[in-house]
DNA sequence: TCAAAAAAATGATAATTATCATATAAATGC
DNA sequence: GCATTTATATGATAATTATCATTTTTTTGA
């Protein structure tokens, strides 16, 4: 069993509060999984009871819409953890997280959890802290979905998925989603969103060659996506 | 200066943790103020330095779009607190508060706040919680404004605005938003919401008569918001 | 009480977006 | 390697939604 102690990811999480005791008594509870491309970590109105912390890789919180859809509400990457709120409002969790790289993920049970949360009052407000953080994002992506159109709604995800999660060395993004997962993000059909990177695209403001984007001007998308 | 111990709204707050001895020090620091319709509580950019407590009356929440339109992103009544996010984040806050009726409400100090955060498990877990729901909430309403139509969202808020302030006792919301407030709500031109209510009126589904809003038909409006 | 201003309603039209059909390209499994 | 499936792309068209103009109703304040 790998140790918590040696674990960089843990720095970038609201675990970096925990001491060496803790980190002992957390690499004794903890499991270690290893998740496939595309595979279901854990599934809206599960019972998870406990929490998961990405050490590597990258997956998507969806959730699904009356219409069939799944709507991206969120992307989470390495150091990042899942199911805090659910852990916390002691519901299911509303959200469904998959995987869309291989990835290795700790699940540390919510008893663990919630003793940390009770002695370690940093641990507590990092949580708290990243929980609100999220309020503000998606505070904030609501109201590009409901004021915004398509076209400035595709220009500003582009951008952000560049700003997140960076560019391989050909400059293309490092995030690679297909067009209906990119649809389900920004909320429009798969079409419609297909032929706006076609748009961008005679545009220069975008490059495609297969499943690779490249943001050739990033200062055009910005202008687009006010 | 009125006491918090006997004010009853506490009870449906978080604040409901504190005990005699903190309620006491709450009475002695806090502040209260009446707010008209139409006044600004605090404004998105703003650093406010505490929370609000909502003794009586109804806000909105908004943000500004760079369309120059004012989302509204929650509404807050009776009882709940204001600024929590901006205070934990420590930031400025990320939305607007502006009445939609008289109010009064209660300021207390962020020091203060930040004490009973310290000193009281119960409270500080109580402010995660509801901060953890707005979370949900948040989720689940990105999902509508991305996936529904404007139909859909219409009967969607209607809905919500029955079940969450009620009705008078001529069966008629309780809560009066304008036309503009509406469709800033369900993310849509102020036309558009005008003709969608016309619709639902000439189909039996809600009555209008002046700014009152009956919904006569509440099983068909959920039909049609999903 | 009444004129002026603001809000709500409606019509006409344009722009945006979705849907369905079909074609092409890429990925997958045998 | 090749057939089959899946993803991407594009065209045609319909549905939805926004915009601008105008009218009617309601509210406001002198």
């Amino acid at each position: 069993m790998s140790k918590c102690e040696q674990c960089i990811v843990r720095e970038f999480s609201s675990l970096k509060a925990l001491n060496k005791d803790e980190l002992l008594k957390l690499s004794d509870c903890k499991t270690s999984y290893t998740i496939k491309k595309g595979d279901v970590i854990f599934e809206e109105g599960e019972n998870v009871n406990g929490i998961y912390c990405v050490k590597d890789g990258i997956c998507k919180l969806t959730k699904l819409s009356p219409n069939g859809k799944d709507h991206i509400v969120k992307l989470v990457s390495k150091g990042e953890l899942l199911g805090q709120r659910s852990m916390i409002s002691d519901e299911p969790v509303n959200l469904s997280a998959i995987a869309l790289e291989d990835m290795e993920v700790c699940f540390i049970p919510k008893t663990e959890v919630m003793g940390f949360f009770d002695k370690n009052n940093q641990f507590s407000m990092n949580v708290m802290k990243t929980i609100c953080s999220d309020l503000k994002d998606a505070d904030d992506h609501m109201v590009s979905l409901a004021q915004k159109n398509v076209k400035e709604r595709l220009a500003e995800t582009l951008i952000y998925l560049e700003e997140t999660f960076g560019k391989n060395g050909d400059g293309s993004l490092v995030i690679q989603l297909s067009r209906e997962e990119l649809s389900g993000m920004i909320g429009t059909a798969t079409e419609s969103c297909i032929r706006l990177l076609s748009d961008f695209n005679k545009l220069g403001l975008i490059e495609l060659s297969g499943k690779k984007i490249f943001l050739k001007d990033i200062n055009k998308l910005r202008k687009i996506s006010e």
